[in-house]
DNA sequence: TCTATTTTGTTATAATATAACATTGCAATT
DNA sequence: AATTGCAATGTTATATTATAACAAAATAGA
């Protein structure tokens, strides 16, 4: 049996606490520097965090629009796009999909975990990682700006399920 | 200055051999699995294989269209989806883009060093960042099955350039 | 040859993403 | 309060990437 910490968000988790870390690490964040949490950014942020699964830029939009608002295509990017250079949120370059970022904000080379089974997502950070990859990088005489690693596969409780 | 081996495809390498050795591969691999390497195919490895920068599957269209044929993208994608499935390519997730497979096609688990500046990519293969993969997998309470590592940056050449 | 299967062709459309420009709202200064 | 400048949002159109669904042709086995 494979020794588990608590990386993966299980089934049981208490969803409610993400959620309200994820805004306060926000509204700090954005407080600190001078960026503005709108109530359009505010409202795709707790969209995004409503699920450990990421969303495509359209689930997004139709989320937004659900009880009748009209917004297109370039509001959501829009919005995205400043979530995302604010580090609130990750792109998963495989998907196409975006997910809240669980760490502080500026947490770089963030490794992902992604259920092929019930879609969630964990984020991790590796010393040991990061130091293979520039290892690797240095022999092929490479400079890491921008490392993507999406992991696919399956989390514990998908896996025991079978 | 940082130490170099022949990882990342210089500007003055002989890219013959490159097609070459790729051509006999996938002739070989292809024979041995009694998968066909249709004229087609063929083709579609070879616009590939053309440079060691990805290619869309759109630009790969417009090369094969290049003399007035005139096939359509579900052609290439087929075609792409055969030259993945065989491991003759590989898809660079971060971009929607294909690169020839520059290993013996078993080997799994590339990593990819991508140059922003000459968009060249290489492909390597490391031990070390498998296990620490792995090691980041199992404190998850994850089960690796296809991991995603693709690393924007600059390479030597290009950095030198400045 | 006949038949079953794989491969390729064709048309249409889905899904993802951005360009370009208009409008609104807000904040700093006067 | 009016003016101005900039950031944020709205709007329309379109670009880019990818697949569904069905038709025809080529090929391999019986």
């Amino acid at each position: 049996m494979i020794s588990r910490d608590k990386n993966f968000p299980g089934r049981d988790h208490d969803h409610g606490v993400c959620i309200e870390s994820a805004f306060e690490r926000a509204e700090a964040l954005c407080r600190e520097r001078g960026a503005k949490l709108t109530p359009l950014r505010r409202r795709v942020l707790e969209i995004i965090w409503e699920s450990h699964a990421p969303l495509g830029a359209y689930d997004v939009l139709q989320r937004m629009n659900a009880e009748g608002e009209r917004n297109a295509p370039p509001t959501v990017y829009r919005t995205l796009d400043f979530l995302l250079k604010h580090g609130l949120i990750h792109r998963i370059e495989s998907m196409n999909a975006f997910v809240g970022c669980a760490m502080s904000a500026d947490a770089h080379r963030a490794l992902f975990f992604i259920c092929r089974d019930c879609g969630n997502v964990a984020e991790t950070h590796s010393e040991a990682l990061g130091e293979a990859i520039e290892a690797s990088a240095t022999r092929a005489g490479f400079l890491v700006e921008t490392p993507v690693m999406e992991i696919s596969g399956r989390c514990q409780e998908c896996y025991d399920d079978e």
